[in-house]
RNA sequence: GCGCCUGUAGCUCAAUUGGAUAGAGUGUUGGCCUCCGGAGCCAAAGGUUUCGGGUUCGACUCCCGACAGGCGCACCA
């Protein structure tokens, strides 16, 4: 529609003497009664032209066409808003290609089938996920499921690394905890792994092997065994809310295949490194960023920044149109030096998208709820998703933009009442489940595409008939502008324009031809619904 | 001190990316089931969008400056 409106109101600009500025938009007004959609041209127009606004808006509306079927009325109103409204028939005809597409509704082509990869979680293995990992996992798996339904090629990776101090601290932590159990009088360093999964992995050594691992080094079984284990863990936690990953990188291969050392001679070649106390630094600050860093200390070993710009040549050569990578805010100091680099390296840097999501603040009730993994106080995800389930989680984390810095209230999320805006939406779905069984268990059939949309005239039917409509595009900008939080909001919409429906409403009536329409009409409700659930990774309940 | 993010109703957050009268949930108050699910609906109340400037037809949104909070600012990841 709104491409038709553009190239409707070009031609209509062009016989008025016009040209079409790119600075105009058309879109759907905020505020009911302003039309279907609107167009702010004569006001960006009018200063160049010379003219007021308004009464060029009446200039260019003499020259839009107008099908009676289509277009139910133009005006201009306020300023020099021309507002489009539609006519209702067409609107209904809508429906029953809604009806028609199913579980398909919703899909679209915009992606062209372009190869996205997107990175995220990438958390290293050395504890459990906690609740600050979670925001981030459904976050990129739902940026990926709403690229995938809008005809991209998505690929979900996972890197890691089980090298370097973390992981001998980790090891050792293990050891330390074994050698406990064994009786043995150890110290347990603070700035060492406290939390209660280093014993349950040492118990495990202990039940297996005994005392005989006493001699062991640190790096080796400790760390192996503790790799595997968390690393287990780590997996059924996200396969515990839908997430799964087409790979796992890890970044020690970046080592063993002679990438690093490629990228430090490619920017040894570039002149974008020297050394100095012995340590090699990248010249950042000459790209335009605050300060040089070391990329190999003093050492010999790399920082953490060399294998990240190593593996995001990597993924170049893989080809993909487009890179996202979710960070948490902790990491925002990082990225600027990495894409300078690439840049600097010949790749066009703009295919990578960092998107950053802001921390997450847990409350119990009134009460923040302190997070550190050293301490034994934080929360796991894995906690969270068996005290408020999968769906409220998933919905928790993405019914706000990732800059905010939101408030996860436990408390709230595991109550199974009005109070969890989760139930809100998934019970809109149930309602309407029971409707179409007691329309089955009287005997009517939704006639779906059939039914004569013509009967519903009403303005809460209306209403959510548009509303309805609206769900490919809502997808498919959210998609784009890697916005899930806005698709939250479309279904609670959703299931808000039902509601008021459902009150004023009854669908089975003894007017047979109403009561197809409404069925039809509740089915169209429950597979926007559902398919807004499967985007978010949410189950469509057929009773609550 | 510097960089990124944030500041909107009592509380948690939206606002179609610069649009028209700033909206939801929750909480408070008062209504609504002889009828398809009351986990629902309706109504009232609640705002100088932290403050001060600027840009323009038009600002919660963009720019500058304060103030407040979060996260960073390693030869840790």
């Amino acid at each position: 529609m709104k491409s038709y409106l553009r190239t409707a109101l070009a031609e209509a600009l062009e016989k008025a003497g016009y040209d079409l500025p790119a600075a105009i938009t058309v879109e759907r007004p905020r505020q009911d009664g302003h039309g279907d959609l609107t167009t702010n041209c004569a006001m960006v127009l009018a200063k160049a032209a010379g003219k007021k606004p308004r009464a060029l808006a009446e200039e260019i509306v003499a020259q839009l066409p107008r099908d009676p079927d289509l277009i139910a009325g133009i005006e201009i109103a306020g300023p020099g808003f021309i507002n489009i409204s539609f006519t209702e028939t067409f609107h209904r005809r809508q429906l029953a290609l809604l009806l028609e597409a199913w579980d398909a509704f919703g899909r679209s082509a915009a992606g062209q089938g372009r190869r996205v990869q997107v990175e995220f979680v990438s958390a290293n293995p050395t504890g459990p996920l906690t609740v600050g990992h979670g925001r981030g996992a459904v976050f990129g798996d739902t940026i990926s499921r709403l690229l995938e339904w809008t005809g991209h090629v998505v690929e979900r990776e996972y890197y890691f690394n089980n090298a370097g101090r973390q992981m001998r601290i980790l090891g050792d932590s293990v050891r330390l905890r074994y050698l406990e159990l064994l009786g043995d009088a150890i110290e347990f360093p603070a700035d060492y792994y406290q939390g209660e999964y280093i014993k349950d992995i040492a118990r495990g050594v202990m039940e297996k092997h005994g005392d005989s691992k006493r001699g062991e080094p640190a790096e080796g079984l400790f760390k192996a065994v503790a790799e595997e284990e968390i690393f287990a863990d780590i997996r059924k936690t996200l396969g515990s809310i839908g997430i799964t990953f087409a790979s796992y990188f890890n970044e020690h291969s970046l080592y063993t295949d002679g990438k690093i050392t490629e990228v430090v001679d490619a920017l040894k070649a570039k002149d974008l490194t020297y050394e100095q106390e012995g340590a090699l630094w990248f010249k950042a600050s000459a790209l335009g960023n605050e300060k040089d860093k070391v990329i190999i200390k003093s050492t010999g070993e790399p920082t953490y920044r060399l294998p990240d710009i190593a593996y995001h040549c990597e993924k170049f050569k893989r080809g993909y149109d487009l890179m996202i990578d979710v960070f948490g805010a902790d990491h925002v100091a990082t990225y600027p030096d990495v894409l300078a680099a690439l840049k600097a390296l010949g790749y066009d840097s703009s295919k990578v998208k960092v998107l950053i999501h802001q921390f997450v603040t847990v409350m119990q009730g009134t009460e923040v709820v302190k997070m550190s993994t050293r301490k034994a106080n934080f929360i796991t995800l894995d906690e969270l998703i068996a005290d408020a389930g999968c769906d409220a989680v998933r919905y928790f984390f993405i019914m706000r933009t990732v800059s905010s810095h939101l408030n996860f209230d436990i408390e709230l999320a595991k109550q199974k009442s009005d109070e969890n805006p989760v139930y809100y939406v998934q019970y809109a779905h149930a309602r309407i489940s029971s409707i179409l069984r007691f329309a089955e268990k009287e005997g009517r059939v939704a006639s779906g595409a059939r039914a004569n949309f013509d009967l519903l005239v009403a303005p809460e039917e209306l209403a959510l008939i548009k509303q309805l409509l609206q769900f490919p595009e809502t997808v498919e900008s959210c998609a784009l502008t890697h916005e899930p939080h806005r698709l939250a909001d479309y279904l609670h919409d959703v299931a808000a324009m039902f509601h008021v429906f459902y009150h004023h409403h009854r669908v089975v009536t003894p007017d047979e031809g109403l009561t197809a329409a409404r069925l039809a009409l509740v089915q169209a409700v429950k597979i926007v619904l559902r398919n807004g659930f499967t985007i978010l990774g949410i189950s469509a309940p057929e009773q609550m």
